[in-house]
DNA sequence: CAAGAAGCTTGGATTAGTCAAGTATCAGAG
DNA sequence: CTCTGATACTTGACTAATCCAAGCTTCTTG
């Protein structure tokens, strides 16, 4: 049963991934980078590379290279965080704001999620949020994970 | 709304990828390999290069790649699909098979999902089954689509 | 049989990703 | 204040994963 539930989901996430394609090409963008782009919400405060390379599980070597990128793409923009000079935070330029709207216009659209009604989007929500709530601490503290919270 | 539950549905994706991590390390296998494997279902005919290619969504010559791979870990073998010797179809060996179970075993325990109870999953089951349901092909006929029943 | 289509592989190029080492900055101990 | 060690990012070298265009073999059809 589990095995069929992920198999689900991986259909799902794979459906959306083919349903955006045309619009990950007219950006000019990667799957990679369109999730670094995902990940860059313009109501959260700028992400440090490190937090981006938690969020996107991979390697911080990674997050320089796909935030190279998205500059060049004139997306992005680095910054120094203010109170420490080692730190660099990753800021949405106009273009990329209007970029990942389009992307998570498309993706919120043609997902196949998309198909069902309100109150069922309201369920599944509920379903997928119960799951991944804090989980099997089993006798101590919540422990801070550090990458979940993207 | 739709927004977050893509939200959701990619970070229980990504924490179901974190947790098995150290299965794939084990059987010497990178993320790709294992959509590979894990798409290699003992209990369905064995696809053809091809048919990999629908179901991974991607390029032909990217099956040659990762079948390759799998051959080399001896997890797989090609073999001439019988009535049509342009096409070949992929085989799991012995070890393909235990290292896909141990994978399979992996996922669905390790999985979010896995935290839900039976019937929860059986309410999640029905609402991703209803989303991924033959859709919006407005007035014919349900239109093989050749990729998904992958 | 000839022409074209279908299926896989190869070659070349680019993108992603890892790990190890390097550079700059910060935080504490003297 | 300065040395020491940790933290944050980048670079370099290397491998993996992709794609596209071309090529080869094998069907299919006229």
């Amino acid at each position: 049963m589990t095995y069929q539930l992920l198999r689900l989901v991986h259909a799902m996430d794979g459906a959306t991934n083919a349903g955006i394609h045309d619009v990950l090409t007219d950006l000019k963008i990667t799957r990679p980078l369109a999730d670094a782009l995902w990940q860059l919400d313009p109501a959260a405060p700028a992400p440090s590379m490190r937090r981006m390379a938690a969020k996107l599980r991979c390697d911080p070597s990674t997050v320089t290279f796909l935030a190279d990128r998205l500059e060049q793409l004139g997306y992005a923009t680095r910054a120094a965080a203010p109170g420490d000079r080692r730190t660099k935070v990753l800021h949405l330029t106009a273009a990329g704001h209007a970029a990942r709207q389009r992307l998570v216009d498309a993706a919120t659209t043609r997902t196949p999620i998309a198909r069902l009604t309100d109150a069922e989007q309201s369920r599944l929500h509920a379903l997928l949020t119960r799951a991944m709530a804090a989980p099997a601490a089993a006798d101590g503290q919540p422990e801070r994970t550090s990458e979940d919270p993207g």
